[in-house]
DNA sequence: GCCCGCCGGATCGCATACGATAACCTGTGT
DNA sequence: ACACAGGTTATCGTATGCGATCCGGCGGGC
């Protein structure tokens, strides 16, 4: 059996993500205690993980709550998130095999499928699939572990900032099988790189476009 | 007064920074709190936060040691920090005033000094210095929060890996005037960042042909 | 009417205590 | 002499309890 604080981190963690804690939600330890007949030790425990992945803010002698993203969040995550992820594209490469290739090829098919039957959330899930499966192959588990959580703290912002840009799925799906073929054609890093970096910037700027022309500050 | 969480936490991780409890050092709950006069609770807490920052691990009812790093862990330490400090140095370039960037140059020219007088640990820190002061200008906290920690790393892992390249830091201060002169230019983003990633960079790549070299295999 | 200091409830911070787990050591049978 | 079972010890995991801290409301002074 895992140990009770694994199990409380899990199942914050889980309520972070799925949305019910949201943003700013306090998070009262006795409370939690109480309804899970779980002390109050392995929830502090669980509570200064995710204080220190960023999850959480805790205030001494106050209180827990579920950390709050302003808008420029969205920004700079994706800023950042396509440095790490150009690097761990472009390292992953020699580690892919024929068969990875080919499923990252039927992911991008599935995506296609997803656009043309207007299914936003499948495409969005099929789209952090894509990436996660290859970057995952990136021979480095600490910078696969910052982008896992890079990742899911997108998402998590994506919740409260609405971020879209029309047409953009379409391109994407395009330059994801560029991608492919720079991988399968076993090009150099720093285009591999370069491609990755510019693909999720893409993105950022699709979108950042699509927000000023609506009069959105995404700063 | 600090909670005694954080007390633990200040206390432990000097200790792994400055080398008292080395790479694998085991960390003994109830031994710390006698010793302290602390009881385990907060070392706990505090482990759980080193844990997930990556200074320790933590085994279930086994108990906590200090991370271990291969000589490979420099090289991937490196290749990441060219990147975040590529971008934050690019994203700070427009919040930098004349003032600092003529502390930058006064810190440039006394590791100018240093290499003078052959003072390799000033030398160091001068270095940590000069573009620590420039990339906490970014405006992105998390992004610096990054960057310290893979900072911190990166000293910690260098006890236990000597890395070093002759001849390498002349040029490295002959690469900081350059990358002063493009931020005094307003240089536009892209070209600071290439040229402070490739400045870590030309570091990592120096290094590893030094230590190829030698035949030692830093990967 | 407004400001300031006091008070009570909610909540956190931490020490103590005990049960659970894993590593080690020891002794026995072969 | 070796393999294995059993007990032993060091250490961890977590429940309980109490003192400390903060926040919000109330009443007195100006």
């Amino acid at each position: 059996m895992a140990t009770r604080t694994e199990v409380c981190y899990d199942l914050l963690k889980g309520r972070i993500l799925d949305g019910t804690y949201g943003p700013g939600h306090r998070l009262v330890i006795d409370q939690l205690g109480r309804e899970t007949n779980i002390s109050t030790i392995p929830w502090r425990e669980s509570m200064r993980r995710l204080e220190a992945e960023g999850w959480i803010e805790i205030i001494p002698n106050v209180g827990a709550r579920v950390a709050t993203f302003d808008a420029g969040e969205w920004t700079r995550t994706m800023r950042l998130l396509a440095r790490l992820e150009g690097l761990a594209t472009a390292l992953a490469a020699e580690e892919l095999t024929a068969q990875d290739l080919a499923d990252a090829r039927r992911i991008n098919g599935e995506m296609s499928e997803a656009l043309a039957d207007f299914d936003p959330l499948r495409f969005s899930q099929l789209n952090r699939q894509f990436h996660t499966m290859i970057f995952h192959r990136a021979p480095d588990k600490h910078l696969v572990a910052l982008l896992d959580n890079e990742w899911a703290r997108l998402d998590f912002i994506r919740r409260s900032a609405f971020t879209h840009a029309p047409g953009r799925a379409v391109q994407s799906v395009a330059e994801h099988a560029a991608l492919l073929d720079l991988l399968e054609a076993r090009a150099d890093a720093d285009t591999i790189e370069t491609a990755a970096r510019r693909h999720k910037l893409n993105t950022l700027d699709a979108v950042t476009r699509h927000a000023v022309a609506l009069g959105n500050a995404l700063a």
